[in-house]
DNA sequence: CCAAAAGTGTTGGGACTACACCCATGA
DNA sequence: TCATGGGTGTAGTCCCAACACTTTTGG
């Protein structure tokens, strides 16, 4: 029983705006259609309100844990998904967001590599699938504006701070990275200078390998440096695309 | 009662972190003090837990209000503040954050004009008081974690959109809009390079005035417009100081 | 040998930095 | 006339955008 307060009290929700990063198929079924496509991992609802509708993965906030535990825990228990990239992205609030009491929602975003927890993910629920960010069904609740509002932040975030990297495969080429930001911010770039910009900053690794069969010049490959971005951070250096 | 779950819910409140920012005496105790103080609005607790000791203004939401319009009604109910800046910061959710008993938070920061509410805010809540940011006293709760954050979202969005000029007088000289940068961000400006490149920007309108009562020559007074500074964005725009 | 993508340098322009002096005003 | 802040221009540097061809590989 709380100690200050005799009124009603709303409920208390996460929900995880889950992004990945998936290839095309090979055989493109049109000429012009993009390489990669943002993705994110949608449940199928069996409990009314909204039941057969599609929402976020979320749940209810215990009283034992605190708001990220819940996140995580929720992401795990629906989706079978662990340590990624987690946070907080806002909370929504509205007093009929949910149709039968209220209920506010601290929502989240994580970023999935997508070529470790494909068949994972795809697995452990049944009733979780992932949707190209531009042919989502309609979902439950508020949900489309929290997927919104997620989308714009990736956005933002990935040209400051070098989170795509959580996005891509341990080793990448200089090509996939510059697809997952052309994706991501719906933008062309110019390739002679990305590369530039990317390699002068100093925190990719160059390895001693190539891609593996493909029907071309096989591309380098890279990864990414973790301990080299935090030292130049701590020097001043800001990370920029 | 809730319709899918039986646990123990946690509970949810509101904190503002509300800034203004204020012209030091005119007698200056020091010649190097600076001349603008960045300030936080805090309150005195006279309930357990942390009783007498300060707290940001804040309280526990309604059933019936959506979380923006709660963090309204407890900045207008305790401090007598209305119609500010009020932007959502982030929600604090660790379990044992209140002594008590499980407490969610979700914070807000303001942004007060002192020019216009010195006086109000002064008489309607006797304990409510200004502190310099740099000389907060002790505060309840996980409060200064909350503070630190707010400071750091305060000094970024300044940056990259202008909000600073919610802090100032409607109109403004541009040292003091100067000024402002330079007590928020903490570093010095050139004097020249920032003047054009506000001018530049065109999101000021020079008025026909200049400051009063001044024991040199007084300065041209700005005000900020605001309805040229959307249109410049819907261009493209970026604001970047 | 052909298709497909990898890889690579230079140049011009715009924006930022650094920097010092004269001006207007009130006391 | 003096003290105080207001107001202004230029030159050098750096970063960014624009731009096209050669190389490598597998089929």
């Amino acid at each position: 029983m709380p100690y200050t307060y005799e009124f009603a009290r709303p409920n208390l929700t996460v929900d995880c705006v889950v992004f990945g990063l998936e290839e095309e198929n090979y055989r493109k079924r049109s000429p012009d259609e993009p390489p990669l496509q943002l993705k994110i991992l949608l449940i199928e609802r069996n409990l009314p309100p909204f039941k057969g509708e599609w929402a976020l993965p979320g749940g209810f906030v215990r009283v034992e844990e605190s708001l990220d535990q819940a996140a995580r825990r929720e992401l795990r228990e629906e989706t079978g998904i662990e340590e990624v990239f987690l946070e907080q992205l806002y909370s929504f609030g509205e007093v009929n967001r949910d149709p039968r009491e209220r209920v506010v929602t601290v929502a989240y975003y994580a970023l999935v590599n997508l070529w470790k927890y494909r068949l994972q993910a795809a697995t452990d629920a049944s009733d979780a699938r992932w949707f190209p960010i531009s042919q989502l069904p309609p979902l439950a609740f508020d949900h489309d504006q929290i997927v919104t509002v997620a989308r714009q932040r990736l956005q933002g975030k990935l040209r400051y701070e070098p989170i795509g990297f959580e996005l891509l495969p341990e080793k990448f080429t200089l090509t996939q990275l510059q697809r997952l930001y052309e994706t991501v911010l719906a933008a062309e770039l110019d390739k002679r200078n990305f590369r530039k910009k990317i390699l002068n900053m100093d925190i990719l690794v160059a390895l001693d390998e190539v891609q593996q069969d493909v029907a071309h010049r096989a591309a380098r490959l890279y990864r990414f440096d973790e301990e080299k971005y935090r030292q130049l951070k701590e020097k001043g250096f800001n990370f920029q695309i």
